[in-house]
DNA sequence: CGACGCCAAGTTACCTTGGCGTCGGTGCCGTAAT
């Protein structure tokens, strides 16, 4: 009885929708490809598994810090056969790890990291029970881009017998969804797929005539709209001026700004701080948000085109998990299409310039550490994928003397790079639809994206003729303690007249 | 494409103006060479 298990080894009583049915296709050793939306509950649908049957479960996830909240939380849980292998871990820790590795239950680990002999050689001879990815969308967005182990680990599978392999996301098209099941090849899958859907988050767009009029139209939403929220943005520098420009015109609004550019440390005390509640607003790039934990975020503004329908929804995703109502918002101003196109045009060299970066790296590079160096000093970032180009093409470094070949080379990877250019230039189209559609709703166009009827909600967005006023704190909020505090301030100050 | 920093020239003493060049998101990994 699966659900004697549930409360035996988590203590909930019952699954949430979708689980059990997760839980139990895995469990006869089944491939399995579940979308679930954020807060059903994606964890426990390998976690459980993995408890239940002999071996090791592998989990391939994005980001450090998720690897380490994971392990924490079943560890605070009883749950103690659990450990990550990242580049946290020291080397004794590794050390000890490998050697007791058929001890654990579950292994939390990167795809980087999964690539190292090291611990493929320790893996090879123990049971596997299932592998694992997390956040699967990841291979198909960031495998072909910039982490291309994320594409590796289809070999590392086959390495390990093909164990039942779990792909799980909670947002994801369906062309992404076929490439992930692509890229891990696996095998005969069974899909759950569930609405991305979240009715209780309206819809917005607005767009102003002129950039400056967003900061102006931003603070009026902000002085009015229910926080905690978030506020993206499209690079590091305007996070951190629209942080300043934010302090020095909303004083009480506690908030902060968040980047991949800032130490791990910050990054982390943010996050926490917004967690606790001690930040109304979060102004950030792309970056944050992965794994957060938190439930009543009231609204998601966007300061610019979201550059994938998907990557949108995720992020609006983080807000109203409690089921309260909740304001995605994306507001714009012409000049951010020109810009969205530019990111997501960025990176085309020509076959000239491929041809020149060749033949700098064959003056010197040999191993793949200096090539992956020598490729992030001319500004080339995806040095790995290049790495991986050339094992997939079956092309040897040091055969790579001849004109013809190098010319070869050359063209392949400027088409492979410019397909990739095309995607994310095809991907961006939807997002476009949603913000310049003239009258129908815009629930109806996201859903459409993802292949689903979309069901009549009533209201649900300014389309369907909902305005943000309806989302305003109530009118004595202005007098709510930090503005009785703000008004003391200014006494104590001189700046306000008694 | 557009924001921003640098630098040289402009007209005037330290401060402005304009041309030019650079850079822009997402994250693993890293135990380094004379």
């Amino acid at each position: 009885m699966l659900e004697h298990d549930l409360y035996r080894l988590f203590g909930f009583r019952s699954f949430k929708a979708g689980q059990k049915e997760i839980i139990q296709t895995l469990l006869d050793q089944n491939d399995v490809f579940a979308m679930l939306p954020t807060g059903r509950g994606k964890s426990l649908c390998y976690q459980l598994p993995a408890l239940l049957t002999e071996g090791l479960t592998i989990v391939i996830s994005p980001l450090l810090s998720l690897m380490e909240d994971q392990v924490q939380q079943l560890k605070r849980q009883g749950i103690k056969q659990v450990a990550s292998l990242n580049s946290f871990s020291t080397w004794d820790e590794r050390r000890e790890l490998l050697d007791q590795l058929h001890m654990y239950k579950i292994l939390y680990t990167s795809p980087e990291m999964l690539q190292s002999k090291e611990l493929l050689n320790r893996l090879i001879p123990i049971r596997i029970a299932y592998l694992v990815v997390d956040e699967a969308h990841c291979v198909s967005y960031w495998g072909h881009d910039f982490r291309a182990d994320y594409l590796r680990i289809k070999n590392v599978k086959e390495l390990l017998s093909n164990p039942p392999c779990l792909a799980i996301t909670a947002t994801a098209s369906a062309f992404v969804r076929e490439d992930v099941m692509t890229q891990l090849a696996l095998t005969k899958p069974v899909s759950f797929i569930e609405s991305v859907n979240r009715s209780n988050i309206s819809l917005f767009v607005e767009e102003v005539s002129i950039a400056k009029q967003k900061v102006e139209r931003l603070c009026e939403v902000l002085e009015k709209a229910k926080v905690p929220g978030l506020i993206y943005v499209q690079t590091r520098a305007h996070a951190e001026s629209l942080f300043l420009q934010l302090r020095e015109r909303i004083p009480m609004l506690k908030s902060s700004y968040y980047h991949g550019g800032m130490p791990s440390e910050e990054r982390m005390l943010i996050q926490q701080q917004f967690i606790e509640g001690q930040l109304d607003v979060v102004i950030a790039t792309s970056a944050f948000g992965m794994g957060l934990n938190k439930s009543d975020i009231r609204f998601v503004v966007h300061l610019h085109y979201p550059l994938d329908m998907a990557s949108y929804v995720q992020e609006i995703g983080r807000a109203g998990r409690d089921n309260e109502q909740s304001i995605a918002l994306v507001l714009i101003s012409p000049e951010d299409y020109a810009y969205a196109q530019f990111f997501v045009q960025r990176n085309e060299r020509s076959e000239e310039e491929w041809i020149a970066v060749m033949n700098e790296l064959s003056k010197q590079a040999v191993d793949e550490q200096t090539i992956v160096k020598r490729l992030e000093e001319l500004q080339i970032e995806q040095g790995r994928t290049f790495l991986y180009l050339m094992e997939l093409w079956g092309i040897k470094w040091n055969t790579l003397r001849e004109e013809a070949k190098i010319k070869n080379l050359a063209t392949k990877l400027y088409r492979y790079f410019k397909d990739r250019q095309e995607e994310r230039l095809e991907r961006l189209k939807p997002v476009v639809t949603y913000i310049n559609q003239a009258e129908s709703c815009r629930r109806a166009t996201m859903l459409r994206f993802f292949d689903e009827e979309p069901v009549l909600q009533g209201q649900c967005c300014d389309r369907c003729g909902l305005t943000l006023n309806a989302f305003q704190r109530d009118e004595d909020a202005k007098h709510d303690k930090r503005f009785e505090w703000q008004e003391e301030l200014n006494i104590l100050f001189g700046l306000t007249e008694k």
